[in-house]
DNA sequence: CAAACAACTGGAAGCGCTTCCATTCTTGAT
DNA sequence: ATCAAGAATGGAAGCGCTTCCAGTTGTTTG
C-alpha cells in the first residue's frame, strides 16, 4: 500500500499538502491539487484509515449498537441505517449487546474506543440513567426505539401508546367486545405503553378491562400460544385478541388453532410492528405498521446534520403507527359466542 | 482517557515494559506486572485500539461482510458469527454489500483498510475469479455459502445437492410423481446445485422431469406464488411443488390457496432452509434444515485455529441438510388428481 | 512603489501504541 | 568466585496520518 509519503514525493509537493487535498481544505491551488490527484491515482493510493483516525480521532465510522442482530425488526433496521449511512459516505460498525446490561456496556466500550464518529443505540439492558450519564461524554449518540424525557431530541421512538389503541380500537368498531390481550414483558418501555393504548380504547368504548382476559408474554412466539392457553384455562370468552407484536400474535394463531378455534371466524387476531412475515401467515395478519425503517434512517439523518453539519434535514423524533387492515380481524359475528 | 504514558509513569516502568504486560508477553517479571497492572486498575486504563492497530497492524476484529442484512437467513448468521467471536475476545466489523459487485467491493476494501485480522465472506456479486485474487492478499479470509474448488479449504457451504435430493425424495416416497420445482435464480451457484439434487432423485425413480413443472424464481415470496399461477396457466397437474426457498415456499402457498388448492390435502408443499418462520405458518411448512448457523460459527473456528493460532479445533468445510418433516407434505392420494 | 493582507506551502510535532535493539540483571554451572 | 546464557528492562524509532505554526508568495490598496 502507498503511503502519503509516496504521494508526496511523487507529487513533489510536502506531506502537508497532499494531506490538505485529502481532507478538502480550502487554501488550496487548483495547480498542486492536480497534481496530488494525479500522483494519487498513478500509485493507487488509499488512505489509512486507522492512522487517520489516530492523528484526527475522527473516523468517518458510526457505531451501531443493537440488543440482537437477527429477527425481523433488528434486520430492517440495520438494512436501513447502513443504507443510509453509505449514501453519505459514512461507515457503519455494527456490534451487538445481546439484552445483557454488561455486554452492552461492552459494546459501548468498544465502539467509542474505535474513535466512532457517533453512535446509534438500541439497547434495553442499559437503564435511563447510564444513557443520560453517556450523553455527558463526548461521543455523540441516539437512541432508538426507546424515549428519554432528559435527552429526548436524541430519541427516535414509536408513538406505542397510539399504536395499542388503534389496534383495539379496529377490534371494538368491528363489534368486538371481549378482547383478550397478550403484551409484551412489562419491563420494557413499549410494552407498558401499548397496553396503556389499548385500555385508553377500552375505557372510550366504556368496556371494562378484564384481568382473566390479560397475559404477560415475552414477545416471542411461545408466549402468543400459552397466552391463549391461559384464556381458555380461565374459562373466559374472548372474539378477538389484540397481541403486542407479531411473533406473538402468529403464537396465538397457532394457539387458536390448536383449540379448534378458527381465525378470523371464531375470534380476530391483531398483531403489532408489521414484521414481513405477517403477510405470509394465514390468514395474513392484521396488524400495527411501525415504521422502524424510518425511524432508523431519520436517525442517521440526526447523525449527518448534527455530527456532520450536513443542511436541509427536517429532524423528527415521534413515528406513528397506523392500521394495517388484513385478513385476521373480521367484524364479530354477534349472539355466537356473547 | 489515560495513555500509556500515565501507566508508565506511575508503574514507575519503561513503556515497553507496559506494552508487554499489555500484550502479554514472556519476559515480564511478576513484580513489574503487579505494578502494572495496580496502575492500570487505578487510571481505569484502556488501551487505544486504533494506536494498537496502527502500530502493530492487527485489530482483534474480524470484518463480516454479507450481501444484505435482513432476513431470517443473515440475521441468524450474524448472530452466530457474532457471539462465536465474541467468546473468543474478538470483534465483529459488520457491513453489507447488497449483492452489488461495486458495493461489495467497497465494503471489502473498508474491512481491509481497517486492519481486520480477518474476514468472512457472504457474498453473491463478486466473482470466483476475484474471490481467487482476494486469497493472494494478506488479510486471511473464509467464504460462506460458496464452493470455490480452488480455495476449498477457506470455503463453508451446504450440500445444496443433497438438501435438492432429499426434498424430492421425501415427496416421491409419499408417492408424489407430478411434481413442480421452483427454483431461485438459476445464476447462483445454490440454485443450480438445489435443483441438480432434485432431478438426481427424480431420474432415480424413473420420473422424467417435466419442463412445464419448473419455474425460475428469485427466492423472493412473490416469485413463489408467480411460480403457482405459471403452473396452472400451464395447466399441468401437479400434486406437490418443491421450492428452493421457504420464502418462495410460503409464496406458493399463498398461490395455491388463491386458486382454492388445498395445502397439504390437494398439493403438497416443501421449502428449503428451515428459516425460523417456517414454524408460524399454517399448516407448517416442511423442509430441509440450512445449518446456517453452525457453518457460520465453524467459519469462526476456522480463524480462530488458523489466524489467532487457537488450538483444539476441528474444522469441517461441508455440512449436511436434513428433512424437516412438518404438515406441509403428505402421502398423494392416488386416483384423485392422476 | 511600499505596505498590508490574504492565499498558499512546508516543517515538525504529535496521536498512542508496538517492537527492535542494546543494555543491565539474574541465574546456574563450573 | 567466575562466566556465559538467558531473562528482564529501557530507549528510541516508527506505524501513516493531521494540524499548528511560521514562512513564502502573490495580490491589492493608498
Amino acid at each position: 500500500m502507498a503511503t502519503i509519503y509516496e504521494v508526496s514525493a511523487l507529487a513533489g509537493v510536502s506531506l502537508s499538502s497532499v494531506s490538505r487535498v485529502l481532507n478538502d481544505h480550502e487554501h488550496v491551488s487548483e495547480k498542486t491539487k492536480k497534481k496530488v490527484m494525479a500522483a494519487m491515482a498513478e500509485l493507487e493510493y488509499r488512505p489509512n484509515p486507522v492512522a487517520r483516525s489516530l492523528a484526527s480521532s475522527r473516523s468517518d465510522s458510526i457505531g451501531v449498537l443493537v440488543s440482537e442482530l437477527h429477527g425481523p425488526f433488528f434486520g430492517d433496521m440495520l438494512s436501513s441505517i447502513e443504507l443510509a449511512l453509505r449514501n453519505a459516505g459514512k461507515h457503519a460498525v455494527i456490534t451487538a449487546g445481546h439484552s445483557d446490561e454488561e455486554s452492552e456496556k461492552k459494546g459501548l466500550d468498544f465502539l467509542i474506543d474505535r474513535n466512532c464518529d457517533a453512535l446509534i443505540l438500541l439497547v434495553d439492558a442499559m437503564s435511563d440513567d447510564d444513557l443520560i450519564k453517556l450523553s455527558r461524554n463526548k461521543t455523540p449518540f441516539v437512541i432508538l426505539n426507546r424515549n428519554i424525557p432528559e435527552i429526548r431530541e436524541n430519541c427516535f421512538y414509536l408513538d406505542n401508546e397510539l399504536g395499542g389503541y388503534l389496534a383495539a380500537k379496529h377490534l371494538i368498531e368491528l363489534g368486538h367486545k371481549d378482547i383478550a390481550y397478550i403484551s409484551g414483558p412489562l419491563s420494557k418501555q413499549d410494552s407498558t405503553e401499548r397496553l396503556t393504548g389499548h385500555k385508553r380504547a377500552l375505557i372510550e368504548a366504556k368496556i371494562p378491562f378484564n384481568k382473566a382476559l390479560f397475559y404477560e408474554g415475552d414477545y416471542l412466539t411461545q408466549s402468543g400460544r400459552d397466552g391463549i392457553s391461559n384464556f381458555i384455562e380461565n374459562k373466559v370468552l374472548f372474539t378477538a385478541v389484540a397481541c403486542a407484536n407479531d411473533e406473538m400474535a402468529s403464537g396465538a394463531m397457532r394457539g387458536a388453532r390448536d383449540n379448534s378455534i378458527n381465525i378470523p371466524s371464531d375470534c380476530s387476531i391483531i398483531g403489532f410492528d408489521n414484521a414481513y412475515f405477517t403477510e405470509y401467515l394465514f390468514p395474513q395478519l392484521s396488524t400495527i405498521n411501525n415504521p422502524i425503517k424510518a425511524m432508523a434512517k431519520m436517525s442517521t439523518e440526526w447523525i449527518l446534520k448534527n455530527v456532520y453539519k450536513q443542511k436541509d434535514l427536517e429532524i423528527k423524533n415521534l413515528f406513528s403507527p397506523e392500521l394495517i387492515k388484513r385478513e385476521s380481524v373480521v367484524k364479530v359475528i354477534t349472539g355466537i359466542k356473547q
